[in-house]
DNA sequence: AAGACGGGGGA
DNA sequence: TCCCCAGTCTT
């Protein structure tokens, strides 16, 4: 859930989530319109079926058990890198290089000097990470869980608090006089207005509060380009976040 | 190596 | 308004 959404807005989401379906084995069996109502506006609808998704191959593939190795983990549907990582190291106690957005701002501050990482991942990150990574489980694994916090509610993106910074003293940026960002400017700020992701998200929004199919022609209001709106609730249904009967669209039974 | 993919809250 | 958020998958 908490891939690119904040972890404020995902918490209570979370709770009414586990609350639900408190294992794998009973989100695995879930109706996919109830799994899609319940992500409501958390975004990325996507994830929601890949979580499920991920559900049913824990149960196929570990007996209902998160396994505990990198690769089984990275195998599941909609586990990355990250997502290994963090399983690994806050759920196992296990040394796992966690190289999140709150991460890769710590280190590219404090060690890097830079004001923000680069806008792409590099591998020479990840051997950074793994670099200062203390080296037996519980120290690293500390280590993961206060770098992300530190990055989360101290090293922030915006407004650092820098007066509160327990490494201020040794933080490259702070000591270079805190430059601006390298590639301000550069990094494109992602186009919303009229994109097949907001149409999308228009369409979704009504298929989640209806109780009954949408006739195509209800939602054509829903977007000014008839031909753009096709061709996301095409995409839709190709992505299986809507189904289509002869009375409309739906979620996915 | 790029693009696609939601939605909300803070500055 | 703009920016960013405990990323992943596809091409």
């Amino acid at each position: 859930m908490s891939q690119q959404t904040p972890v404020a807005r995902v918490e209570p989401s979370w709770h009414a989530w586990l609350e639900r379906w408190p294992t794998p084995a009973d989100l695995a069996t879930a109706e996919a319109a109830d799994v899609l109502r319940m992500w409501g506006t958390l975004g990325y609808p996507r994830r929601a079926l890949r979580l499920q998704d991920c559900a049913r191959a824990i149960v196929e593939r570990h007996g209902g058990e998160v396994p505990s190795s990198y690769e089984d983990l990275l195998a599941l549907p909609g586990i990355g890198p990250y997502t290994a990582g963090a399983v690994l190291a806050f759920a196992f106690g296990r040394r796992a290089v966690v190289l999140d957005t709150n991460v890769r701002r710590v280190l590219a501050r404090a060690v890097a000097g830079t004001a923000l990482p680069h806008p792409h991942q590099s591998a020479a990150e990840v051997r950074l990470a793994e670099s200062v990574l203390p080296d037996d489980d519980a120290s690293a694994a500390a280590w993961s869980a206060a770098s992300m916090e530190l990055g989360a509610l101290v090293c922030t993106a915006r407004a650092p608090r820098c007066g509160e910074c327990p490494v201020a003293d040794l933080c490259t940026w702070r000591l270079a006089g805190s430059p601006p960002d390298e590639h301000a400017g550069r990094r494109r700020t992602q186009a919303w207005h009229g994109t097949d992701r907001q149409c999308r998200g228009r369409v979704m929004a009504v298929l989640r509060e209806a109780s009954s199919p949408v006739p195509r022609s209800d939602l054509a209001p829903l977007w000014p380009d008839a031909a753009q709106l096709d061709r996301c609730i095409a995409s839709l249904l190709e992505d299986h976040l809507a189904e289509e009967s002869p009375e409309g669209l739906h979620l996915p039974t």
